[in-house]
DNA sequence: TGTACATCAGTGAACGCGCGTTCACTGATGTAC
DNA sequence: TGTACATCAGTGAACGCGCGTTCACTGATGTAC
């Protein structure tokens, strides 16, 4: 494989740039022209792989939510724990992917970059992330709740690691000495207000 | 005052076109070009009012935190309600303000729009809410709770109700049909929360 | 094993566009006398 | 009350820039015979 002529993987290097971009908070420099300077390549060689920015944004944004859901999938479906444990295992695992990766979680859930309308996989793999949140959730709920109980926990659980996820992201929070352990303790509390939901 | 060349308060009129256009999901129209062309004025005309567009996006987000904590301050300072009564108050305060004045939020918390390092007046603003947050949920827990605790329920409490807020604002949230009582009932769930973690 | 050919991935020039910003200017307004 | 002048807010032409996108092209790779 030549070095000058055909790069060898361009597809994915298109994607590992943007994430780099996306994560160094510098997405206004994602472009072809710029994208295509900085792998050292031509204006118009990006066009073999994608039709336009927005697709290669939405592309990388299904890359993150599906990882996403192969980390939650496995937590959700985890036998032996108590519906209490799973409920906080999986908020303690959402918060911890969205900080490990933090460029995938700002793609996939600001809608500035492209339209999720339009990209029916992407929506797919969105919704099925919020159907493990709500079963998680609801399984912790007296059987007796509504379905409309249950979606309103779900929102609330979701509000909540979502709001955590966004803010550390972000750089808004003042400093934490020891994240993990914050984050842990955090959605502790959380869980108990599954349980006084039922009261 | 001459309709044609003094156009009379352009000032009010970039800052009320700025977040007309967030609003309308159009942030990327956010130019003085387009700005000037939209309220029919020179491209330059601009100039006379703001350095750049990045002082322009600043100024919105200072107006915007300035209006939050006029907001905020009173629910947090009536001596009527108990402690808990104002926490749940401002929760649900809060995220009204957010959605009622959506445009002014997204400008307020995203660090794409402009560097809120550059600009202390709005980072004064926005440090002043996250006190009034603080000194509101601290006063839901035991006097013996220390400054970190106080700091941990002040940071859950501000992740929940951020995250509530975008998650409506983005329009990632499923249907929900009244959604006041929604935000007054998760709220209300939130504060109990607080009530835990005394125990 | 060697050659001919199809295919694929990248090139580079070119088009048109919208942006930010500067600058000498001018029309409108307010103020001093 | 009227005039002269300073000041202010907007004009419009111009500069340079980076972007997306198209298009005819060509070098590299793989495959069929």
């Amino acid at each position: 494989m030549s070095k000058n002529y055909h790069h060898g993987d361009l597809r994915h290097a298109l994607i590992e740039k943007t994430l780099e971009l996306v994560q160094a908070d510098q997405v206004h420099l994602v472009g072809f022209r710029e994208l295509a300077r900085q792998l050292a390549v031509s204006r118009s060689a990006p066009y073999r792989h994608f039709p336009n920015v927005e697709a290669l944004l939405a592309e990388v944004a299904r890359q993150g939510f599906a990882a996403f859901v192969d980390v939650l999938e496995p937590v959700a479906t985890v036998k032996e724990y108590a519906p209490e444990e799973r409920f906080l295992e999986l908020g303690v695992t959402y918060v911890q992917f969205a900080l490990e990766h933090s460029a995938h979680y700002r793609l996939m859930f600001d809608c500035a970059y492209f339209k999720q309308e339009d990209f029916p996989e992407v929506q797919g793999l969105a919704a099925r992330a919020f159907e493990l949140l709500k079963r998680t959730s609801s399984a912790c709920m007296d059987k007796s709740a509504s379905d409309r109980d249950k979606v309103e926990l779900a929102t609330v659980a979701w509000a909540f690691v979502h709001g955590l996820s966004k803010l550390f992201i972000d750089g808004q929070l003042p400093k934490i000495k020891n994240q993990k352990r914050f984050i842990r303790s955090s959605c502790q509390r959380f869980v108990k207000l599954a349980q006084c939901a039922n009261e």
